[in-house]
DNA sequence: GATAGTTTCAAACGGGCGTTTGAATTTCCT
DNA sequence: AGGAAATTCAAACGCCCGTTTGAAACTATC
Protein backbone atom coordinates (compact mmCIF):
# COMPACT_ATOMS: atom_id res chain seq x y z
CA UNK A 1 0.00 0.00 0.00
CA UNK A 2 2.54 2.29 -0.67
CA UNK A 3 1.26 5.77 -2.12
CA UNK A 4 4.02 7.20 -2.95
CA UNK A 5 7.11 5.90 -3.67
CA UNK A 6 10.18 5.98 -1.26
CA UNK A 7 13.67 6.69 -1.73
CA UNK A 8 15.01 4.29 -3.63
CA UNK A 9 18.27 2.52 -1.63
CA UNK A 10 20.97 2.27 -4.01
CA UNK A 11 20.94 1.83 -7.99
CA UNK A 12 20.18 3.90 -10.86
CA UNK A 13 15.85 4.54 -11.12
CA UNK A 14 15.86 3.77 -15.04
CA UNK A 15 12.48 2.17 -15.06
CA UNK A 16 10.84 4.80 -13.06
CA UNK A 17 12.70 7.47 -14.56
CA UNK A 18 11.30 6.31 -17.85
CA UNK A 19 7.66 6.14 -16.98
CA UNK A 20 8.42 9.69 -15.06
CA UNK A 21 9.99 11.27 -18.34
CA UNK A 22 7.23 9.74 -20.94
CA UNK A 23 4.74 11.42 -18.53
CA UNK A 24 6.52 14.65 -18.40
CA UNK A 25 6.73 14.98 -22.32
CA UNK A 26 3.71 13.46 -22.98
CA UNK A 27 2.19 16.01 -20.49
CA UNK A 28 4.26 19.07 -22.34
CA UNK A 29 3.05 18.09 -25.57
CA UNK A 30 -0.73 18.13 -24.23
CA UNK A 31 -0.68 21.01 -21.86
CA UNK A 32 0.62 22.69 -25.00
CA UNK A 33 -1.91 21.80 -27.08
CA UNK A 34 -5.24 21.79 -25.06
CA UNK A 35 -4.34 24.20 -21.65
CA UNK A 36 -4.27 22.27 -18.42
CA UNK A 37 -7.86 21.74 -17.72
CA UNK A 38 -8.71 19.96 -20.77
CA UNK A 39 -5.95 18.02 -20.69
CA UNK A 40 -7.63 14.71 -19.08
CA UNK A 41 -5.21 12.50 -17.72
CA UNK A 42 -6.89 9.66 -19.50
CA UNK A 43 -5.85 10.89 -22.56
CA UNK A 44 -2.51 12.32 -21.17
CA UNK A 45 -1.22 8.49 -20.01
CA UNK A 46 -2.73 7.09 -23.16
CA UNK A 47 -0.15 9.21 -25.56
CA UNK A 48 2.64 8.61 -22.73
CA UNK A 49 1.93 4.34 -23.03
CA UNK A 50 1.95 4.42 -19.51
CA UNK A 51 -1.02 3.02 -16.70
CA UNK A 52 -3.51 5.56 -15.49
CA UNK A 53 -2.58 5.05 -12.28
CA UNK A 54 1.11 6.35 -12.97
CA UNK A 55 0.45 10.13 -13.04
CA UNK A 56 -0.79 9.82 -9.39
CA UNK A 57 1.74 7.56 -8.51
CA UNK A 58 5.00 9.10 -9.57
CA UNK A 59 3.74 12.67 -8.94
CA UNK A 60 0.55 12.79 -6.57
CA UNK A 61 -1.63 14.80 -8.29
CA UNK A 62 -2.61 16.49 -11.93
CA UNK A 63 -1.68 19.10 -10.34
CA UNK A 64 1.92 18.74 -9.07
CA UNK A 65 2.69 16.90 -12.47
CA UNK A 66 1.69 20.73 -14.20
CA UNK A 67 4.14 22.02 -12.16
CA UNK A 68 6.87 18.93 -12.26
CA UNK A 69 6.57 19.81 -16.28
CA UNK A 70 6.91 23.69 -15.67
CA UNK A 71 9.76 23.09 -13.08
CA UNK A 72 11.64 21.00 -15.21
CA UNK A 73 12.50 23.73 -17.76
CA UNK A 74 11.74 26.71 -15.58
CA UNK A 75 14.46 25.80 -13.34
CA UNK A 76 17.39 25.26 -15.34
CA UNK A 77 16.43 28.87 -17.68
CA UNK A 78 15.71 31.32 -14.17
CA UNK A 79 19.09 29.72 -13.50
CA UNK A 80 20.53 30.21 -16.37
CA UNK A 81 19.46 33.54 -16.74
CA UNK A 82 20.69 34.77 -12.87
CA UNK A 83 24.00 33.53 -14.36
CA UNK A 84 24.22 35.31 -17.62
CA UNK A 85 23.50 38.45 -15.36
CA UNK A 86 26.08 37.91 -12.76
CA UNK A 87 28.35 37.40 -15.45
CA UNK A 88 27.82 40.68 -17.00
CA UNK A 89 27.86 42.42 -13.70
CA UNK A 90 31.27 40.94 -13.02
CA UNK A 91 32.96 41.62 -16.78
CA UNK A 92 31.44 45.53 -16.19
CA UNK A 93 32.87 45.81 -12.76
CA UNK A 94 31.76 48.78 -10.70
CA UNK A 95 29.87 50.48 -13.78
CA UNK A 96 26.17 49.06 -14.54
CA UNK A 97 25.42 46.94 -17.79
CA UNK A 98 23.78 48.38 -20.70
CA UNK A 99 19.86 48.13 -20.29
CA UNK A 100 20.69 46.12 -24.60
CA UNK A 101 22.90 43.62 -22.32
CA UNK A 102 20.28 43.11 -19.82
CA UNK A 103 17.79 42.54 -21.99
CA UNK A 104 19.69 39.94 -23.82
CA UNK A 105 20.74 38.28 -20.99
CA UNK A 106 16.77 37.94 -20.19
CA UNK A 107 15.73 36.56 -23.63
CA UNK A 108 18.56 34.39 -24.23
CA UNK A 109 18.15 31.78 -22.23
CA UNK A 110 14.54 31.60 -23.34
CA UNK A 111 16.06 31.42 -27.04
CA UNK A 112 18.30 29.44 -26.35
CA UNK A 113 15.36 26.70 -24.77
CA UNK A 114 13.06 27.22 -27.96
CA UNK A 115 16.75 25.82 -29.70
CA UNK A 116 16.67 22.91 -28.04
CA UNK A 117 14.57 21.06 -29.63
CA UNK A 118 16.13 17.53 -27.56
CA UNK A 119 14.55 18.98 -24.38
CA UNK A 120 11.21 20.29 -25.12
CA UNK A 121 11.64 23.33 -27.75
CA UNK A 122 9.20 25.84 -28.97
CA UNK A 123 6.18 23.65 -27.13
CA UNK A 124 7.23 24.43 -23.67
CA UNK A 125 7.64 28.08 -24.34
CA UNK A 126 3.98 28.09 -25.44
CA UNK A 127 3.22 26.29 -21.89
CA UNK A 128 4.87 29.61 -20.05
CA UNK A 129 3.21 31.97 -22.17
CA UNK A 130 -0.70 30.31 -21.52
CA UNK A 131 0.58 29.07 -17.86
CA UNK A 132 0.91 33.09 -16.78
CA UNK A 133 -2.36 34.00 -18.13
CA UNK A 134 -4.26 31.24 -16.81
CA UNK A 135 -6.63 31.76 -13.98
CA UNK A 136 -6.25 28.93 -11.76
CA UNK A 137 -4.47 30.32 -9.04
CA UNK A 138 -2.21 27.25 -7.91
CA UNK A 139 -0.47 28.46 -11.45
CA UNK A 140 0.17 32.05 -10.66
CA UNK A 141 1.37 30.95 -7.18
CA UNK A 142 3.67 28.69 -8.34
CA UNK A 143 4.83 30.81 -11.37
CA UNK A 144 5.27 33.63 -9.30
CA UNK A 145 7.81 31.61 -6.98
CA UNK A 146 9.72 30.33 -9.49
CA UNK A 147 10.35 33.64 -11.50
CA UNK A 148 10.62 35.92 -8.10
CA UNK A 149 14.13 36.25 -7.58
CA UNK A 150 15.19 36.16 -11.17
CA UNK A 151 12.61 38.90 -11.72
CA UNK A 152 14.24 41.22 -8.65
CA UNK A 153 17.57 40.62 -9.68
CA UNK A 154 16.55 41.50 -13.47
CA UNK A 155 14.82 44.66 -11.43
CA UNK A 156 18.12 45.68 -10.03
CA UNK A 157 20.33 45.58 -12.83
CA UNK A 158 17.66 47.37 -15.23
CA UNK A 159 17.59 50.37 -12.47
CA UNK A 160 21.05 50.64 -12.59
CA UNK A 161 20.75 50.85 -16.46
CA UNK A 162 17.72 53.09 -16.31
CA UNK A 163 18.44 56.14 -14.17
CA UNK A 164 15.71 58.04 -15.28
CA UNK A 165 13.19 55.76 -14.30
CA UNK A 166 11.53 55.22 -11.44
CA UNK A 167 11.37 51.53 -9.00
CA UNK A 168 7.48 51.63 -9.95
CA UNK A 169 7.64 52.73 -13.50
CA UNK A 170 10.11 50.20 -13.94
CA UNK A 171 8.00 47.38 -12.29
CA UNK A 172 5.15 48.48 -15.04
CA UNK A 173 7.60 48.40 -17.47
CA UNK A 174 8.88 44.54 -16.63
CA UNK A 175 5.29 44.09 -16.55
CA UNK A 176 4.66 44.84 -19.79
CA UNK A 177 7.78 43.00 -21.26
CA UNK A 178 7.20 39.63 -19.91
CA UNK A 179 3.54 40.39 -21.08
CA UNK A 180 4.90 40.93 -24.70
CA UNK A 181 7.09 37.99 -24.20
CA UNK A 182 4.49 35.19 -23.03
CA UNK A 183 2.51 36.22 -25.04
CA UNK A 184 4.49 36.09 -28.28
CA UNK A 185 5.56 32.40 -27.20
CA UNK A 186 2.30 31.41 -26.88
CA UNK A 187 0.28 32.18 -29.44
CA UNK A 188 3.09 31.00 -32.19
CA UNK A 189 0.39 29.35 -34.21
CA UNK A 190 -2.07 32.16 -33.78
CA UNK A 191 0.82 34.17 -35.21
CA UNK A 192 0.72 32.19 -38.43
CA UNK A 193 -3.08 33.00 -39.54
CA UNK A 194 -2.72 36.52 -38.12
CA UNK A 195 0.37 37.45 -39.63
CA UNK A 196 1.25 35.24 -42.68
CA UNK A 197 4.28 34.45 -40.82
CA UNK A 198 5.04 30.64 -42.43
CA UNK A 199 8.99 30.57 -41.68
CA UNK A 200 9.52 27.18 -39.22
CA UNK A 201 12.13 29.13 -37.24
CA UNK A 202 10.02 31.70 -35.69
CA UNK A 203 11.19 31.77 -32.16
CA UNK A 204 14.46 33.60 -33.03
CA UNK A 205 12.93 35.47 -36.09
CA UNK A 206 10.53 36.42 -33.09
CA UNK A 207 13.18 37.69 -30.32
CA UNK A 208 15.57 39.18 -32.86
CA UNK A 209 12.21 41.41 -33.92
CA UNK A 210 11.48 42.11 -30.10
CA UNK A 211 14.27 42.75 -28.87
CA UNK A 212 14.74 46.20 -30.33
CA UNK A 213 10.64 47.27 -29.41
CA UNK A 214 11.34 46.06 -26.14
CA UNK A 215 14.63 48.16 -25.48
CA UNK A 216 12.79 51.43 -27.24
CA UNK A 217 9.70 50.80 -24.96
CA UNK A 218 11.99 50.64 -21.77
CA UNK A 219 14.58 53.27 -22.99
CA UNK A 220 11.74 55.62 -23.55
CA UNK A 221 11.00 58.99 -21.32
CA UNK A 222 8.74 58.03 -18.34
CA UNK A 223 5.85 60.40 -19.25
CA UNK A 224 4.63 60.59 -23.18
CA UNK A 225 5.70 64.20 -24.48
CA UNK A 226 2.92 64.63 -27.44
CA UNK A 227 -0.95 64.17 -27.19
CA UNK A 228 -2.88 63.05 -23.95
CA UNK A 229 -4.93 60.18 -22.83
CA UNK A 230 -8.94 61.86 -23.03
CA UNK A 231 -12.45 60.77 -23.37
CA UNK A 232 -13.95 63.24 -25.32
CA UNK A 233 -15.03 61.73 -28.01
CA UNK A 234 -12.82 61.89 -31.17
CA UNK A 235 -13.44 65.15 -33.15
CA UNK B 1 -40.70 21.75 -28.31
CA UNK B 2 -39.13 24.96 -29.11
CA UNK B 3 -35.71 24.02 -28.90
CA UNK B 4 -34.29 27.53 -30.02
CA UNK B 5 -36.03 31.22 -29.20
CA UNK B 6 -37.78 32.65 -32.22
CA UNK B 7 -38.03 35.79 -33.02
CA UNK B 8 -40.48 37.57 -30.87
CA UNK B 9 -43.51 39.12 -32.99
CA UNK B 10 -44.05 42.67 -31.30
CA UNK B 11 -43.76 44.25 -28.12
CA UNK B 12 -40.50 43.64 -25.82
CA UNK B 13 -38.91 41.08 -24.90
CA UNK B 14 -38.40 42.34 -21.42
CA UNK B 15 -38.66 38.90 -19.44
CA UNK B 16 -36.16 37.47 -21.99
CA UNK B 17 -34.15 39.85 -22.29
CA UNK B 18 -33.79 40.27 -18.42
CA UNK B 19 -33.13 36.24 -18.15
CA UNK B 20 -30.35 36.38 -20.82
CA UNK B 21 -28.77 39.48 -19.16
CA UNK B 22 -28.18 37.52 -16.14
CA UNK B 23 -26.66 34.61 -18.10
CA UNK B 24 -24.46 37.42 -19.44
CA UNK B 25 -23.00 39.30 -16.31
CA UNK B 26 -23.07 36.13 -14.00
CA UNK B 27 -20.80 34.94 -17.10
CA UNK B 28 -18.70 37.19 -17.73
CA UNK B 29 -17.95 37.27 -13.88
CA UNK B 30 -17.26 33.85 -13.81
CA UNK B 31 -15.49 33.29 -16.87
CA UNK B 32 -13.12 36.14 -15.49
CA UNK B 33 -12.40 34.66 -12.26
CA UNK B 34 -11.97 31.31 -13.05
CA UNK B 35 -11.90 30.58 -16.77
CA UNK B 36 -13.84 29.22 -19.60
CA UNK B 37 -13.38 25.40 -19.06
CA UNK B 38 -13.29 25.55 -15.38
CA UNK B 39 -16.80 27.46 -15.02
CA UNK B 40 -19.73 25.04 -15.06
CA UNK B 41 -22.90 25.71 -16.31
CA UNK B 42 -24.51 24.55 -12.87
CA UNK B 43 -22.76 27.40 -10.95
CA UNK B 44 -23.45 29.79 -13.66
CA UNK B 45 -26.98 29.13 -13.57
CA UNK B 46 -27.10 29.35 -9.83
CA UNK B 47 -25.41 32.54 -9.75
CA UNK B 48 -27.33 34.14 -12.22
CA UNK B 49 -30.47 33.01 -10.43
CA UNK B 50 -32.02 30.95 -13.70
CA UNK B 51 -32.65 27.34 -14.53
CA UNK B 52 -30.04 25.35 -15.74
CA UNK B 53 -31.75 24.52 -18.95
CA UNK B 54 -31.88 28.31 -20.13
CA UNK B 55 -28.14 28.91 -20.91
CA UNK B 56 -29.24 25.89 -23.94
CA UNK B 57 -32.66 27.30 -24.74
CA UNK B 58 -30.96 30.83 -25.21
CA UNK B 59 -27.88 30.77 -26.06
CA UNK B 60 -27.64 26.92 -27.61
CA UNK B 61 -24.02 26.15 -25.81
CA UNK B 62 -21.50 26.88 -23.68
CA UNK B 63 -19.44 28.18 -26.15
CA UNK B 64 -22.22 30.15 -27.88
CA UNK B 65 -22.42 31.40 -24.49
CA UNK B 66 -19.03 32.46 -24.53
CA UNK B 67 -18.84 34.00 -27.68
CA UNK B 68 -22.21 35.86 -26.81
CA UNK B 69 -20.24 37.27 -23.56
CA UNK B 70 -17.33 38.51 -25.42
CA UNK B 71 -19.52 40.03 -28.31
CA UNK B 72 -21.37 42.16 -26.29
CA UNK B 73 -18.71 44.45 -25.14
CA UNK B 74 -15.90 43.65 -28.40
CA UNK B 75 -18.47 44.69 -31.12
CA UNK B 76 -19.28 48.21 -29.93
CA UNK B 77 -15.49 48.48 -28.45
CA UNK B 78 -14.03 47.82 -32.12
CA UNK B 79 -16.70 49.76 -33.58
CA UNK B 80 -15.95 52.62 -31.67
CA UNK B 81 -11.93 51.96 -31.97
CA UNK B 82 -12.68 52.20 -36.01
CA UNK B 83 -14.63 55.49 -35.84
CA UNK B 84 -11.74 57.43 -33.88
CA UNK B 85 -9.43 56.12 -36.16
CA UNK B 86 -11.68 57.62 -39.19
CA UNK B 87 -12.03 60.43 -37.28
CA UNK B 88 -8.16 60.99 -36.92
CA UNK B 89 -7.73 60.72 -40.60
CA UNK B 90 -10.56 62.82 -41.83
CA UNK B 91 -9.56 65.36 -39.35
CA UNK B 92 -5.83 65.84 -40.98
CA UNK B 93 -6.78 65.12 -44.10
CA UNK B 94 -4.05 63.71 -46.56
CA UNK B 95 -1.10 63.91 -44.33
CA UNK B 96 -1.45 60.79 -42.10
CA UNK B 97 -2.01 61.02 -38.67
CA UNK B 98 0.81 60.33 -36.20
CA UNK B 99 1.97 57.41 -34.15
CA UNK B 100 1.06 58.70 -31.02
CA UNK B 101 -3.11 59.41 -32.24
CA UNK B 102 -3.57 56.19 -33.49
CA UNK B 103 -1.90 54.24 -30.73
CA UNK B 104 -4.26 56.94 -28.67
CA UNK B 105 -7.42 55.97 -30.77
CA UNK B 106 -6.88 52.32 -30.33
CA UNK B 107 -6.35 52.41 -26.53
CA UNK B 108 -8.79 54.79 -25.58
CA UNK B 109 -11.94 52.14 -26.17
CA UNK B 110 -10.36 50.37 -24.02
CA UNK B 111 -10.26 52.16 -21.25
CA UNK B 112 -13.67 53.66 -21.75
CA UNK B 113 -14.89 50.03 -21.26
CA UNK B 114 -12.38 49.62 -18.41
CA UNK B 115 -14.14 52.64 -16.81
CA UNK B 116 -17.47 52.06 -17.65
CA UNK B 117 -18.92 50.11 -14.37
CA UNK B 118 -22.17 49.89 -15.20
CA UNK B 119 -21.57 47.66 -18.68
CA UNK B 120 -19.04 44.91 -17.49
CA UNK B 121 -15.80 47.12 -16.52
CA UNK B 122 -12.86 46.09 -15.92
CA UNK B 123 -13.76 42.36 -14.81
CA UNK B 124 -14.49 41.91 -19.41
CA UNK B 125 -11.01 43.23 -20.22
CA UNK B 126 -9.58 40.34 -17.99
CA UNK B 127 -12.20 37.74 -20.02
CA UNK B 128 -10.39 39.50 -23.33
CA UNK B 129 -6.80 39.08 -22.28
CA UNK B 130 -7.43 35.72 -21.33
CA UNK B 131 -8.99 34.36 -24.10
CA UNK B 132 -6.13 35.60 -26.67
CA UNK B 133 -3.79 33.34 -24.97
CA UNK B 134 -6.55 30.19 -24.67
CA UNK B 135 -5.57 27.20 -26.55
CA UNK B 136 -9.46 26.77 -27.34
CA UNK B 137 -9.52 26.86 -31.34
CA UNK B 138 -13.45 27.81 -31.44
CA UNK B 139 -12.39 30.79 -29.22
CA UNK B 140 -9.31 32.03 -30.70
CA UNK B 141 -10.70 31.70 -34.66
CA UNK B 142 -14.07 33.59 -33.06
CA UNK B 143 -11.46 36.36 -31.66
CA UNK B 144 -9.92 36.32 -34.55
CA UNK B 145 -13.02 37.14 -36.82
CA UNK B 146 -14.04 39.70 -34.07
CA UNK B 147 -10.67 41.96 -34.41
CA UNK B 148 -9.52 40.99 -37.99
CA UNK B 149 -11.45 44.29 -39.41
CA UNK B 150 -10.13 46.42 -36.82
CA UNK B 151 -6.49 45.20 -37.28
CA UNK B 152 -6.04 45.60 -40.86
CA UNK B 153 -7.81 49.12 -40.61
CA UNK B 154 -4.96 50.00 -37.84
CA UNK B 155 -2.32 48.47 -39.71
CA UNK B 156 -3.05 50.95 -42.58
CA UNK B 157 -2.80 53.58 -40.63
CA UNK B 158 0.37 52.54 -38.35
CA UNK B 159 1.84 52.04 -41.88
CA UNK B 160 1.53 55.66 -42.86
CA UNK B 161 2.66 56.82 -39.74
CA UNK B 162 5.64 54.81 -39.45
CA UNK B 163 7.16 54.16 -42.86
CA UNK B 164 10.38 53.26 -41.95
CA UNK B 165 8.78 49.58 -41.13
CA UNK B 166 8.00 47.26 -44.00
CA UNK B 167 4.71 45.76 -43.47
CA UNK B 168 5.77 42.49 -42.06
CA UNK B 169 8.27 44.13 -39.20
CA UNK B 170 4.71 46.18 -38.27
CA UNK B 171 2.97 43.20 -38.16
CA UNK B 172 5.10 41.22 -35.49
CA UNK B 173 5.17 45.13 -33.46
CA UNK B 174 1.20 45.35 -33.28
CA UNK B 175 1.47 41.57 -32.05
CA UNK B 176 3.77 42.56 -29.23
CA UNK B 177 1.61 45.89 -28.70
CA UNK B 178 -1.66 43.40 -28.63
CA UNK B 179 0.46 40.89 -26.43
CA UNK B 180 1.25 43.48 -23.80
CA UNK B 181 -2.35 45.33 -23.98
CA UNK B 182 -4.01 41.83 -23.54
CA UNK B 183 -1.31 40.23 -20.57
CA UNK B 184 -1.51 43.82 -18.83
CA UNK B 185 -5.45 43.77 -18.96
CA UNK B 186 -5.64 39.83 -18.19
CA UNK B 187 -3.05 39.77 -14.90
CA UNK B 188 -4.60 43.16 -13.40
CA UNK B 189 -5.39 41.18 -9.44
CA UNK B 190 -1.56 39.23 -10.62
CA UNK B 191 0.13 42.26 -10.77
CA UNK B 192 -0.86 43.40 -7.41
CA UNK B 193 1.02 40.88 -5.77
CA UNK B 194 4.08 41.33 -8.47
CA UNK B 195 4.14 44.68 -8.79
CA UNK B 196 2.87 46.05 -5.38
CA UNK B 197 0.37 48.25 -7.09
CA UNK B 198 -2.04 49.00 -4.78
CA UNK B 199 -4.62 51.77 -5.88
CA UNK B 200 -7.98 50.34 -6.90
CA UNK B 201 -8.37 52.81 -10.80
CA UNK B 202 -5.09 50.49 -12.31
CA UNK B 203 -6.79 50.49 -15.45
CA UNK B 204 -6.40 54.07 -16.16
CA UNK B 205 -2.66 54.54 -14.61
CA UNK B 206 -1.39 51.26 -16.39
CA UNK B 207 -2.38 52.34 -20.10
CA UNK B 208 -0.90 55.98 -19.04
CA UNK B 209 2.19 54.04 -18.67
CA UNK B 210 1.69 51.33 -21.12
CA UNK B 211 0.91 54.26 -24.01
CA UNK B 212 4.81 55.74 -23.74
CA UNK B 213 6.10 52.42 -23.84
CA UNK B 214 4.36 50.93 -26.67
CA UNK B 215 5.03 54.11 -28.68
CA UNK B 216 8.67 53.91 -28.02
CA UNK B 217 8.66 50.33 -29.24
CA UNK B 218 7.09 51.46 -32.79
CA UNK B 219 9.08 53.78 -33.65
CA UNK B 220 12.29 51.76 -32.50
CA UNK B 221 14.57 51.44 -35.86
CA UNK B 222 13.97 48.37 -37.11
CA UNK B 223 17.48 46.38 -36.22
CA UNK B 224 18.82 46.61 -32.89
CA UNK B 225 22.08 49.09 -33.21
CA UNK B 226 23.84 48.19 -29.76
CA UNK B 227 24.79 44.17 -29.42
CA UNK B 228 23.77 41.23 -31.40
CA UNK B 229 21.41 38.52 -30.16
CA UNK B 230 24.02 35.02 -29.40
CA UNK B 231 24.24 32.00 -28.39
CA UNK B 232 27.56 31.78 -26.88
CA UNK B 233 27.45 31.80 -23.19
CA UNK B 234 28.13 34.67 -20.62
CA UNK B 235 31.44 35.51 -20.66
C1' DG C 1 15.69 -18.44 -3.54
C1' DA C 2 13.11 -16.21 0.03
C1' DT C 3 11.96 -11.51 1.26
C1' DA C 4 11.04 -6.74 1.27
C1' DG C 5 10.40 -2.77 -1.50
C1' DT C 6 9.10 -0.63 -5.80
C1' DT C 7 6.36 -0.20 -9.77
C1' DT C 8 2.56 -1.50 -12.84
C1' DC C 9 -2.04 -2.80 -13.72
C1' DA C 10 -7.27 -3.39 -14.35
C1' DA C 11 -11.08 -2.04 -12.15
C1' DA C 12 -13.91 0.60 -9.73
C1' DC C 13 -15.44 4.91 -6.96
C1' DG C 14 -18.01 8.98 -6.43
C1' DG C 15 -18.99 12.96 -8.56
C1' DG C 16 -19.56 16.73 -11.89
C1' DC C 17 -20.07 17.76 -16.54
C1' DG C 18 -22.96 19.72 -20.88
C1' DT C 19 -27.07 18.71 -22.85
C1' DT C 20 -31.90 16.99 -23.67
C1' DT C 21 -36.58 16.19 -22.62
C1' DG C 22 -41.38 16.96 -21.97
C1' DA C 23 -44.51 18.87 -19.11
C1' DA C 24 -45.88 23.15 -16.65
C1' DT C 25 -46.10 27.89 -16.82
C1' DT C 26 -46.13 32.45 -18.52
C1' DT C 27 -46.63 35.82 -22.18
C1' DC C 28 -48.50 37.70 -26.17
C1' DC C 29 -51.95 38.56 -29.71
C1' DT C 30 -56.63 38.20 -31.73
C1' DA D 1 -61.32 34.68 -23.18
C1' DG D 2 -58.78 31.52 -25.96
C1' DG D 3 -55.11 29.57 -28.31
C1' DA D 4 -50.41 29.69 -29.85
C1' DA D 5 -45.90 30.72 -28.93
C1' DA D 6 -42.20 31.58 -25.80
C1' DT D 7 -40.11 30.55 -21.59
C1' DT D 8 -39.17 28.12 -17.29
C1' DC D 9 -38.56 24.07 -14.71
C1' DA D 10 -37.23 19.49 -12.45
C1' DA D 11 -35.43 15.49 -13.79
C1' DA D 12 -32.83 12.58 -16.18
C1' DC D 13 -29.25 10.95 -19.83
C1' DG D 14 -24.83 9.43 -21.05
C1' DC D 15 -20.22 10.55 -20.55
C1' DC D 16 -15.75 11.59 -18.76
C1' DC D 17 -13.25 13.23 -14.92
C1' DG D 18 -9.27 12.73 -11.05
C1' DT D 19 -8.33 9.59 -7.73
C1' DT D 20 -8.08 5.19 -5.04
C1' DT D 21 -7.62 0.40 -4.38
C1' DG D 22 -5.56 -4.04 -3.84
C1' DA D 23 -3.60 -7.52 -6.18
C1' DA D 24 -0.02 -8.78 -9.60
C1' DA D 25 4.52 -8.10 -11.55
C1' DC D 26 8.83 -6.76 -11.12
C1' DT D 27 13.62 -5.64 -8.81
C1' DA D 28 17.08 -5.67 -5.54
C1' DT D 29 19.17 -7.43 -1.35
C1' DC D 30 20.48 -11.05 1.82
Amino acid sequence: MASRPARRNVALDATSADTKTRILDAAEALFTEHGFEATSLRQLTAAAGVNLAAVNYHFGSKEELFQAVLTRRLDPMNQERIELLEALERQADGRPPSCEKVLFAMLMPALRLARDERRGGKNFLRVIGRAYADPAPFIRHFLHAQYAEMVERYKEAFLRALPHLTRQELTWRLHFVLGALSYSLASTDALKQFAQVTHADNDELMLQRLAPFLVAGLKAPALVDTGRLELAPGE
